[in-house]
This record gives structure tokens, sequence and C-alpha cells, in this order.
DNA sequence: CGTTAGATCTGCT
DNA sequence: GCAGATCTAACGA
């Protein structure tokens, strides 16, 4: 059966409801006629001028953030420290967005490998999951969700999303408290693993 | 220019 | 748990 892209309009209501809803969905992506995919199973919301912690804190628009303010169903590519970050661009009116931390690797594992020099984790991190999957800024940045390059489909179901502190932010005062970062329970492919490892790594 | 901050990763202790 | 690597963009002189 061949598999169809998810409709991605639920990105264009809340910033955090779509947060939880894209995990378990998986990611696609197409680069130099190489395909690899993943499961989420890790993300964080950033909701725009109202948190501390998001690039657009404010409204500040700089030439790094300026894709967060575009409609959603864009992707927002930024670098920091020497890696890549991949977020999903969430409603119209604000610069809100979804930051995608970590993926369980389904297609192309062994690209995903060959690309990260290593065969374990893969792709539980933030940085990780780009490189895994292709993702640079200077090719990705500002492209939409289910073009040519990447796509969305409906994946897998968590059967328990737990709601934690988000990661490397601790010098946003106030902001480092908000239970933004979901995860699904039970999943090891997620960064800072801890917990216990589920038999269906948290699956349905 | 030089300095600094940033939603990180890796390896070592 | 912590230090060091590594890179881009913003900002001030």
């Amino acid at each position: 059966m061949e598999k169809k892209p998810i409709d991605i309009s639920f990105l264009g209501r809340s910033t955090l409801d779509a947060a939880q809803q894209l995990l378990g969905k998986e990611i696609e992506t197409v680069i130099d006629g190489e395909v690899t995919s993943g499961f989420i199973t890790e993300v964080e919301a950033y909701l725009g001028s109202n948190d501390r912690a998001a690039h657009t804190f404010d409204g500040k628009v700089t030439k790094k953030n300026a894709m967060m303010f575009e409609p959603y169903g864009h992707i927002y590519v930024y670098t920091i420290h020497g890696h890549n970050c991949m977020n999903f661009v969430t409603t119209t009116e604000q610069a809100e967005g979804v930051l995608i931390r970590a993926v369980e690797p389904s297609i192309g594992q062994n690209i995903m490998a060959e690309r990260r020099g290593r065969s374990k984790n893969l792709s539980d991190g933030p940085g990780k999951l780009t490189e895994a999957l292709g993702i640079n800024r200077n090719d990705h940045n500002g492209m939409h969700i289910n073009g040519t390059i990447l796509k969305i489909y409906g994946g897998k179901t968590p059967k328990k999303i737990e709601a934690t502190k988000r990661i490397g932010i601790d010098n946003k005062e106030e902001a480092v408290d908000y239970l933004y970062r979901f995860i699904v329970k039970g999943n090891p492919h997620v960064s800072r693993f801890k917990g216990i490892k589920d038999i269906d790594n948290g699956w349905k």
C-alpha cells in the first residue's frame, strides 16, 4: 500500500497541541535520492514572543529566526555550536514552532549510520537527527512540509505522552520550568534517556 | 574587526 | 557530571 502524507492543518492551530500530535509521526526525507525516515519520539514547543526561551521572544526578528514568522508548514533550520536543528513552524499569526528533538530510525538506517559515522545513537538528539536525515540549513531552511524533500506520514501512536522541562535553556529564567517538552514514554530514542525501556518502545 | 551567546555533541572522569 | 570542540550570527567599537 502506498503511503500518503498526512494533512498538516493541525499545525495551524495550537502549538502545544501540535507538538503532542507530532509524536509518533514518521518523518521521511529524500536527499540526493537516498530515502531515510524515523518516528518522532521527542519534541519541544516554543511559543514565540511569550516564551523567554524561544529565539522569537518579545517579537524580536533577526536574520536567523525570520523563518519562524512564516505561516505553519514551513521548516525552520538553524545552526548552533556547529550543529543543525529542525523546527516545524506552527500557526499563522504567531512566531511559534515545534523543535524536533529526536526520532526512532526507520528507513535507511544504514545511510544514517554512514552520515553519522557510527551505528548507535543515530538520532536521539536535535543535532543528531538532522545529520542522520541529511538536513542542513543552507539547503533546507524555509522548505515546506510535504514538499519534494520532506514528508510526514501517520506513523505510530504513543501509548503515553510524558511532559517534561525543556533542555539546554538553563539561563532562561522563568521559562526553564515550562513543561513544553514531550516524549514518548518508554522509548529509548530520546535525548538523555534515563527511564525504563518499554517492551514496544512505548508505541501502541 | 573582536566579543559573546546560543534550543549541542562527544568523550572522559 | 563536566570540559572542550566547533560554527554562525548578532552586536558594539
